[in-house]
DNA sequence: AATGAATGAGGGTTCATTCAT
DNA sequence: AATGAATGAACCCTCATTCAT
């Protein structure tokens, strides 16, 4: 029953955006009545955030997932395939991806959001940590890391929301090449 | 009027944020009623867009009027300069830069944001296009515009609505030593 | 159009009792919307008092005017005349006063209850006071004053929501004659 | 069982009071599912009535008590002691003594305050009876009851609830002298 | 041009009651 | 008997927009 009202949030949400989607929507999109939403969420934040963080847990396991398994690998691989897993897993309806976004930029509830950089960020620091002799040497870790990870994150977003004439592949291509131009020695 | 009317909303907008700029208080602070704001816009939509252009183009101007004037400078001065303008441009009050990040991740009047980025766009792409031989050879051009921009903007609005516990200088130097890395020929 | 809502707030209380009184139902009465309601009070409850103390106002006022003129008269006469003034002034339909009632019960809300009965106790006190020597010598003003004036209201309002089988002249009688008894000294 | 609701919703009342204890509150307290209560009472109303009529008939025959075994005696012994087993009676904790005059003062639940005032009224109407001589000879014993039942449980009701700053042994000495002079002969 | 009172649909939320299990 | 999830009407209140003045 969660789990089909967080279908129907997700659902609505996509459907009427971050500012239509009203509790009665939800619980009609739910198949329910509207009181019963609140059985199981408090008030209709708790669920718009459960949707996100769904997903957003979704995400971040994705990403986890890929890295783990490369942890012995060069940076350039372990990138790249990064970078791909992130593009695949925020490669959703865009009209959630929109809703995604303007919820994590309210003020109050960009926990989300935070959390999930957050969380990313860490995956990304173990990994640099391990690896920093292939980088460049006077590279202030948390620093980079955080400047990372808002960056991919960003642009890739923005790539699938506001679908610029550019390749996928060149994308992915040249959002490589940033990050790495940036990590790596001056060669 | 309008002027009075954008300063208001300005106002409003930074003391109630995106949310709590209801049309009656942008009236009153505009000393006049609400109605009168139908006179000079066709609804609420188009004063926050405007007062939110107002205030792009402020921006573009001051980063325009950087960068014109070292045309004929290298690469690092230009972009650590331009790094500088944008970031003491986006230096304003934070709740006011909240709003307007609010606003621009709207889906209908993200507009105001994209034009801006466009514009800062094409400056950028003005200049390197001249500065291509201090390039990297394989650069397309267009894309790498499209990421560096939105990167920078991002990054910038970021640091300044997070202040995570990151240096000011560190922050701009990291900055440009991503964009600088990304762009220029490898050593 | 404040008396307009006041009026129908009036009417509403009296039809459909204390928890009936719903804003729409109000604003209905008025033949007004909803929302505008809220441009002549800033919430339900303010209507509400503000119906009652509209009405505690022209009770006391009326309780006012009969003792006021009567300063100089003896005890029994000015207690029988306030006693007359106050049960009509009370004789109102059921309906309302039983609302009234409701109100006053409330928790949050007693204050115009006690309001009334503090301007009431005042004067009363006040009368008493220039009267002392015909009242029984040992008797403690204040707390004399306290019963008094909650046992007339009580027992008048009881009397006019109740309808016990008593003549109306033999419920006033008794009730003047409770009064004076307790005041007067023993002969 | 029945009896394990009615100390719930005894509970209740006197921790969220009349307004705040709703049925699954009330549930809860007794440790059932709110359908459980539909088991044993027709409605929430019912429930509450109950409670409230348990809370009565104690009192009801705490004062019977007291009277029963000083019907012998002069009326200023009685009366006093009836009032002091009264005030005893009421002076339970405010919370539910508040949200039994809520419930009181309810148009269709009027009922088990009335019946507790007719029950008290009907044994001190007896007594009375009894001591007629000792009474004022004119008096209309039924009137002069419904008038002292109604006057002594108010003004201990108001006492106990708004706290007055008067002692409680003025407090009973002044109502013991009220109901007195009412009824005894002009000396 | 300017007003600002009026609108009224829509918002989120509560809760006494029902009924399939 | 007992459950407790489900109901859904009703609650108070907000606010972008309109329009008679």
């Amino acid at each position: 029953m969660v789990e089909r009202i967080l279908d129907a949030g997700r659902e609505t949400l996509t459907e009427y955006g971050y500012e239509g989607a009203s509790t009665s929507r939800i619980a009609t999109a739910a198949g329910i009545s509207p009181g019963s939403l609140y059985q199981y969420f408090p008030h209709k934040d708790a669920i718009v955030s459960a949707v996100l963080e769904r997903y957003s847990d979704a995400l971040v396991s994705r990403v986890t997932t890929e890295m783990a398994g490369r942890f012995d690998q060069p940076v350039p691989v372990i990138v790249r395939a990064t970078l791909i897993a992130l593009f695949d897993g925020l490669d959703v309806e865009p009209a959630f991806l929109r809703a995604a976004v303007e919820h994590g930029t309210r003020l109050d509830d960009g926990r989300t959001l935070t959390a999930f950089e957050q969380r990313i960020g860490e995956l990304v620091f173990a990994y640099l940590t391990t690896h920093r002799p292939a980088l460049r040497p006077d590279i202030p870790l948390d620093t980079a890391v955080w400047l990372s990870v808002r960056t991919v994150e960003h642009l890739t977003v923005r790539y699938l929301l506001d679908q610029p004439p550019i390749p996928q592949e060149q994308f992915l291509g040249e959002l490589t090449t940033l990050v790495l131009n940036y990590l790596k020695p001056a060669s």
